[in-house]
DNA sequence: ATGGTGGGCAGCCCA
């Protein structure tokens, strides 16, 4: 079984022993972090070393950032989408054996009809570009990461009060379902799963303690990888300690044995 | 109640 999380870490500096500690007790093969908020030459290349992971990133001062550690050795990993010029570093594509993991921080929106609502939008074109071009050179496309998008009502706390609203909104449920008409498939969803399922939950007003949340940091996998996965599951419990990220960590374990893998 | 909490970097930006 090989093992794969996404985790959104707010601040890899802060979150570095968490994530040791994390790692260790989950028996993690490889993790996509997302909102590093590092610049590369401030990677704690040492630190990932020792808890015994490689690591590929594209990182930025202060904002956005992700990052890929893993147990295994990693291929022909690519910064970005290619063709879209974007300051923001967001993603990061990398081969883990017969898997090409792709990691996304999709951005937020901020508000629906904002400008950065437009540039969310208009990233998921580029993403759904960059998705379809992956999928015509590999078979097994692993697609993870903060989606900043609650793709069903059941993902929302309260849908109500969200209607409408920026991670909700109908055209960003409908720049996520052009990726899953790619067929890619949501694999939290293919498993029986706990009600009030959230991967996010605000630092404000109690939220976590509440259950306030969204789902809204995802695994998806395409044809030919998805009946390979064996469980997807998200922890809360790093939720819980001191000092938390604002998301939680969500895993995915493969049964890889038929691609001799 | 257009607040509230947290991270980063220097009085705000972003989530």
């Amino acid at each position: 079984m090989l093992s794969f999380a996404t985790w959104n870490v707010n601040s890899l500096r802060v979150r570095l022993a968490q994530l040791g500690l994390w790692l260790g007790a989950n028996a993690i093969d490889v993790v996509a972090l997302q909102e590093t908020k590092l610049s590369d030459e401030d990677f704690p290349h040492a630190e990932i070393e020792a808890l015994g992971y490689r690591a590929v990133f594209s990182g930025q001062r202060t904002y956005n950032g992700v990052a890929i550690l893993s147990r295994l050795p990693l291929q022909a990993t690519v910064a970005g989408l290619p063709g879209y010029e974007d300051p923001q570093r967001r993603v990061i594509a990398t081969t883990v054996g017969a898997i090409r993991l792709i990691n996304v921080y999709v951005p937020n929106g901020q508000s629906v009809g904002s400008d950065k609502y437009a540039y969310k939008l208009a990233w998921l074109v580029q993403l759904e570009r960059f998705l379809a071009q992956q999928l015509s050179e590999h078979e097994r496309v692993l697609m993870v990461g903060d989606f900043n998008i609650a793709p069903q009502d059941r993902d929302v706390h309260d849908p109500a009060s969200w209607q409408g609203s920026v991670l909700v909104s109908e055209a960003e449920r409908a720049a996520f379902g052009r990726l899953t008409d790619h067929g890619m498939s949501d694999l939290f969803r293919r498993f029986e799963q706990p009600g009030e399922s959230f991967s996010w939950w605000d630092y404000r007003q109690g939220a976590y303690r509440r259950n306030r949340g969204l789902r809204i940091d995802l695994m998806l996998a395409s044809p030919g990888l998805a009946p390979l996965c064996r469980y997807c599951r998200i922890d809360r419990e790093p939720r819980t300690w001191e000092r938390p990220s604002d998301h939680a960590p969500c895993t995915a374990g493969f049964d890889l044995s038929c691609v001799g893998a």
